[in-house]
RNA sequence: GGAGGGAUGCCUGAGUGGUUAAAAGGGACGGACUGUAAAUCCGUUGGCUCUGCCUACGUUGGUUCAAAUCCAACUCCCUCCA
């Protein structure tokens, strides 16, 4: 193909967003010549997007930056479907409820990462529940049924593979396709949006949609699609030692975000510098150029840059300086973690590992016990060799508080009050 | 509707009357080594008021001194036939 004019693709590919695309030269002269109005759908099956969907929130801030108009999609209708792309088993059915909830605490992160409004290139979020709700099923079938083949929407791989598995796949959830390649048709129609993306499992969804839109109304619609995320080692991206990598504050803290960054693999900095902050690409390549140690510097940038895009400048600096205290000086910080507990409870003594069941550190008091036996539980940073070590009123430090960690990184303040 | 196969711990998957809280692997957590990395090695991996007790092999009931293992009914899934 011919060399990349457009300010957004040029970023898109540099920067390794970059999978596939249905005709990249078409789409490059659209973003040239005009204001392109592209859209990415997100489920509503959990309270809060998780890193996994960041490479999709990041995307999006990059179409605004460069002068075009993003449009969250929030699947309200879709989730009451069920997405079976990537999985075994049928997803269980979330509630009407559940589902308003989910998208109230999903919609919060977005207004982080995008500037909504009317502007011509300000975000929008709509909720395909408005249209998907009122389909009379016959005249949907009637109008739409006709364009999709049996025959080619088995080979598409979120069917094949269930069935190559053996493993059952509901009408309903083979459904799903056909409504995603009605979102965009619609989106095409009611606010010109003319381009879905989406990561590279939505591939056979996405272009779905873009040939449903030419069949039926002579669209043309585009679709691009991101890399599949893991780690360097073969994870899958956004798991940290208490779960999922929430993006929201109220599932997972500040602190706790910069430690996820703050722990990624030496082989994967210079990706995550690109794909998750804006630091300039000849930083980035200075960055992952550094060896051993000196990485560690490189770490600690990208924690910084994602949490200060997620939570604030301020919660990133504290984050960092507990880490710093934390790590580097060893001291108690005042950043970490914190669980109060009335005085009177200390005084009369407490279990350890009650304390650490309830702080969290330990799923349950047997984890604990487990953990304690394994050497790796300290009080105030001297390991607990008894297992069955109750807490007073002595053990409180200097500042009057407690210090349980679990392993080397997992710490917790205990306050009485 | 008919015939057959299946449901085991976070996941995969062995076990087909007692020594089974249940092999093995994965994952996860902890330890060692390091750089708050990876790889490697070691340990742990149902819960609790923990030298004991309680719950657990789809659900319910039965046989037995004893059941994940045998029987019956039910639920769900798969395959083939109509």
């Amino acid at each position: 193909m011919t060399e990349i004019r457009s300010d957004f693709l040029k970023v898109f590919t540099e920067r390794g967003y970059l999978h596939q695309c249905t005709d990249l030269d078409a789409l490059d002269k659209a973003f040239a010549d005009e204001i392109v109005t592209a859209y990415i759908g997100f489920d509503c099956t959990a309270k809060s997007l998780h890193a996994g969907s960041l490479m999709q929130i990041m995307i999006l801030r990059r179409l605004q930056q460069a002068g075009h108009k993003p449009i969250v999609l929030m699947g309200g209708g879709t989730t009451k479907v069920g997405d079976p792309t990537g999985r075994d088993e049928s997803r269980p059915l979330i509630t009407d409820d559940t589902i308003r909830e989910n998208m109230d605490g999903i919609k919060k992160v977005f207004e982080k990462f995008l500037t909504f409004g009317d502007g011509p290139t300000d975000a929008i979020m709509v909720n395909n529940a408005d249209w998907l709700d009122k389909l009379e099923y016959i005249p949907f079938l009637r109008e739409y049924g006709p364009h999709f083949s049996i025959n080619r929407m088995l080979t598409f791989d979120s069917v094949k593979l269930r069935l190559e598995r053996e493993e059952s796949m509901t009408f309903l959830e083979f459904n799903y396709m056909i409504l995603q390649a009605y979102d965009f048709v619609e989106l095409m129609k009611q606010y010109n949006c003319s381009l879905q993306i989406g990561g590279s499992d939505q591939w056979g969804n996405i272009v779905n949609g873009v040939e449903l839109g030419r069949r039926t109304n002579g669209f043309s619609l585009y679709g691009l699609t991101s890399p599949l995320l893991t780690t360097s080692s073969g994870a899958k991206m956004g798991k940290t030692a208490g779960g999922a990598v929430w993006l929201n504050e109220d599932m997972l803290s500040a602190y706790d975000y910069w430690q996820f960054w703050r722990n990624t693999e030496d082989a994967d900095v210079g990706r995550f510098l690109r794909l998750f902050t804006q630091i300039p690409l000849d930083e980035v390549a200075r960055l992952e150029k550094l060896e051993g140690a000196e990485l560690n510097e490189a770490k600690k940038i990208l924690a910084d840059a994602c949490t200060e895009m997620a939570h604030g400048k301020a919660a990133a600096a504290a984050a960092a300086e507990t880490a710093r205290q934390t790590f580097e000086m060893g001291q108690t910080s005042e950043g970490l973690p914190t669980l109060e507990i009335p005085k009177s409870e200390l005084a009369d003594g407490i279990p350890a590992a009650t304390l650490f069941q309830r702080t969290g550190l330990a799923q349950s008091t047997s984890e604990a016990r487990k953990l304690i036996k394994g050497g790796g539980a300290r009080l105030n940073d001297e390991k607990i060799d008894d297992e069955k070590a109750v807490l007073s009123l002595a053990d409180l430090d200097g500042e009057g508080r407690i210090k349980l960690s679990a392993g080397k990184k997992r710490h917790y303040l205990v306050l009485p009050v």
